[in-house]
DNA sequence: CCCCCCCC
């Protein structure tokens, strides 16, 4: 039985707008708002609450998502009884005038308790009637009045229903429409109060009014789209402030005007849009809600932006190593120096014929290294320069051969940012040691994180179907090599760069590459070793290409094909006969490919390794841990 | 209210 007093009459001074009371609250009911969004995640989930003072209840109590984990903790439970740190009141309705409360901080005083009194439903009426004559009601209450036309737009204000455009000339408008906001504002206007602005991070689909005043650090292009319910355009740009950000759109009508009228870079104070949950795999940004600029929105320029207070740009990197444990196709930001980049390359879509330019660059960062396509003019534009620091906001995440990131539209390339520390900090790393280490490669299936590569043995790989998958799977094996395939360990291939192509010994000096459709007077060796491996459960043949078949031989292709060229029949077997000699950790890619109408599993070797026996061993007694141990 | 973002 709970000796925790509750402070009576407490929810209804709230509801008048006396919001800094901490009053000493039970939870008398919780439920869970349906999420519209098809990711549940714990981002998206609401709580409602009801609440009671002991006297009465209220239940329109919406819990901030940050609080969310201590329902899911169970502390925050029916009965607890609970302090509230921050509150606002938000009207919910503007017909009815009904309000509700924003709940943003609150501590669990007591988690398991019992009903405290038999309170009742605080009446309809003085939630309604009680406007009290406070800031925070009138607030609440000033938004009964439709929006209206009755306020003659200031110029440089944009409303959507007024064909008024922006003017450049911004000193003397800011002055007008500031001027026009406090006479205004008394009669609750339409136009931007900027003595209330709001952080970005506060928004939410329940806060009725708001002003922000925010950067626009990104903008994309306007699209067309067409869906069940016809054509349209919209355009998505991304706001901040210090607080944090927000991404927005614009639809259709409102499209063009707004477009127009934002510029990357500039400052504006905005209000009037709508709210609603995030998709995470479109939008990486961290805010629980994206914006919808409407027909109401008012959209006006700030021109005395000092600069300073409004970052350009908030990034929220995760470590390369972290691109492993995140699912393909979601977005993020990830920071690295670029330690190398390919040429221009271009490539056919397969879904619409189209020809697209790219360019693969390869970050690193302190523990990792990933490969980073950059596409259209992002890769036409991107300077290669000595490894210059580059961080992307919002670039998508692609599982080819392991993780990879490929940029989208809407990410936004920084090169050498100054916003972040990290920019210096890779430069350093860098220069010191970076430049020199061989990093694990997540493009290159690289086991990182939470994506350790399973242990197989050869009959388990067919017992579960391994390699039978769209894409394919990476796993190890400890085996032996029992057989190479010796006439084709080695092949002539096509002097160009990229090419990889076979050439044709045209036995006069000459070598002809079919895929390039030259001939050459030189060829490089290469390897395409073709090896039989085996453990005590069976044995499997699998393919390894140059770095993995050099590791594996001890030698380079180019000393390989020397030797086959001077039929050094003796020392090719002697460096066969020495790969038998113990047992390796194959990394291996199994895909199904099909070769005449016949499926089969291709196994490509990734890396060859020794076996780390005191690894191999905790391994081992990790997978035999559910046996009983024996007592003596 | 979009959500396509390409190739190996």
């Amino acid at each position: 039985m709970s000796n925790q007093r509750l402070t009576t009459g407490a929810l209804l001074r709230y509801l008048r707008g006396n919001n800094k009371e901490k009053a000493i609250l039970q939870v008398v009911g919780i439920k869970t708002i349906d999420s519209k969004v098809d990711d549940a995640s714990a981002l998206t989930k609401r709580y409602r609450l009801m609440l009671s003072d002991g006297r009465c209840t209220f239940s329109s109590c919406m819990l901030g998502t940050q609080l969310n984990r201590l329902i899911e903790a169970n502390s925050l439970k029916e009965n607890a009884i609970v302090r509230i740190d921050r509150v606002m009141v938000n009207a919910i309705d503007k017909q009815n005038g009904r309000l509700m409360l924003m709940i943003h901080e609150l501590e669990v005083i007591q988690s398991d308790s019992e009903r405290i009194g038999d309170p009742v439903a605080l009446p309809l009426t003085d939630i309604i009637n009680n406007a009290g004559g406070n800031a925070n009601r009138f607030e609440a209450t000033d938004n009964f009045q439709p929006a209206t036309t009755l306020v003659p737009p200031a110029t440089n204000v944009i409303r959507q229903d007024s064909n008024v455009l922006p003017t450049i000339d911004g000193r003397n408008n800011a002055k007008n429409s500031n001027s026009h906001n406090n006479s205004l504002s008394a009669k609750g206007g339409n136009v931007i109060d900027k003595d209330r602005v709001m952080s970005i991070d506060t928004l939410n689909p329940y806060t009725n009014k708001w002003t922000i005043k925010v950067r626009v650090s990104t903008k994309g292009a306007i699209r067309t789209y067409q869906n069940a319910r016809g054509p349209g355009k919209l355009f998505n740009c991304d706001l901040v402030d210090q607080s944090g950000e927000i991404r927005a759109a614009a639809f259709n009508a409102d499209c063009d005007k707004i477009h127009a009228m934002l510029e990357v870079g500039k400052v504006y104070y905005i209000s009037r849009a709508s709210l609603k949950p995030v998709n995470r795999q479109f939008n990486s940004l961290k805010h629980d809600y994206e914006m919808a600029f409407n027909h109401d929105t008012c959209i006006e320029l700030c021109e005395d932006d000092d600069g300073n207070s409004i970052p350009k740009v908030q990034f929220n990197f995760i470590p390369i190593s972290e691109v492993a444990n995140r699912a393909p196709s979601t977005i993020c930001d990830v920071i690295g120096v670029a330690k190398s980049a390919a040429d221009l390359d271009t490539i056919i879509s397969k879904t619409s014929q189209k020809e697209f330019t790219k360019r693969d660059i390869l970050l690193v960062d302190e523990n990792a290294s990933i490969t980073a396509t950059l596409w259209g003019k992002q890769a036409e534009e991107f300077q290669v320069s000595s490894n210059p620091v580059v961080a992307f906001k919002g670039i998508r995440i692609g599982d080819f051969n392991g993780r990879t990131l490929s940029t989208v539209t809407s990410t936004l390339i920084s090169q050498d940012p100054t916003e972040t520390s990290r920019t210096m900090e890779l430069h350093t790393w860098f220069e010191k040691e970076g430049k020199s280490m061989d990093l694990p490669d997540l493009s290159k299936g690289a086991d990182i994180g939470n994506q350790q590569t399973p242990f197989k043995t050869l009959a388990q790989i067919t017992a579960e179907g391994i390699g039978l998958n769209d894409k394919p799977d990476y796993i190890n094996v400890k085996c032996i090599i029992t057989l190479i395939k010796k006439d084709s360990a080695v092949y002539m291939m096509c002097p160009q760069e990229k090419c990889g192509k076979k050439v044709i010994d045209e036995n006069n000096g000459s070598f002809r590459c079919e895929k390039c459709n030259k001939t050459y007077t030189s060829y490089k060796w290469s390897y395409m070793l073709a090896a039989e491996i085996s453990d005590a459960t069976g044995s499997q043949w699998i393919s390894a290409f140059s770095n993995e078949a050099e590791s594996l031989l001890g030698m380079t292709a180019d000393e390989f094909g020397n030797h086959k060229l001077n039929q050094n029949e003796n020392i090719i077997d002697d460096i066969f006969r020495k790969t038998t000699n113990r047992e390796r950790i194959f990394k291996l890619r199994a895909k199904a490919d099909h070769f005449n109408d016949e499926r089969r599993i291709r196994f490509t070797c990734m890396r060859i390794s020794d076996v780390d026996w005191s690894s191999h061993g905790r391994r081992l007694m990790e997978e035999i841990k559910h046996i009983e141990p024996v007592q003596h």
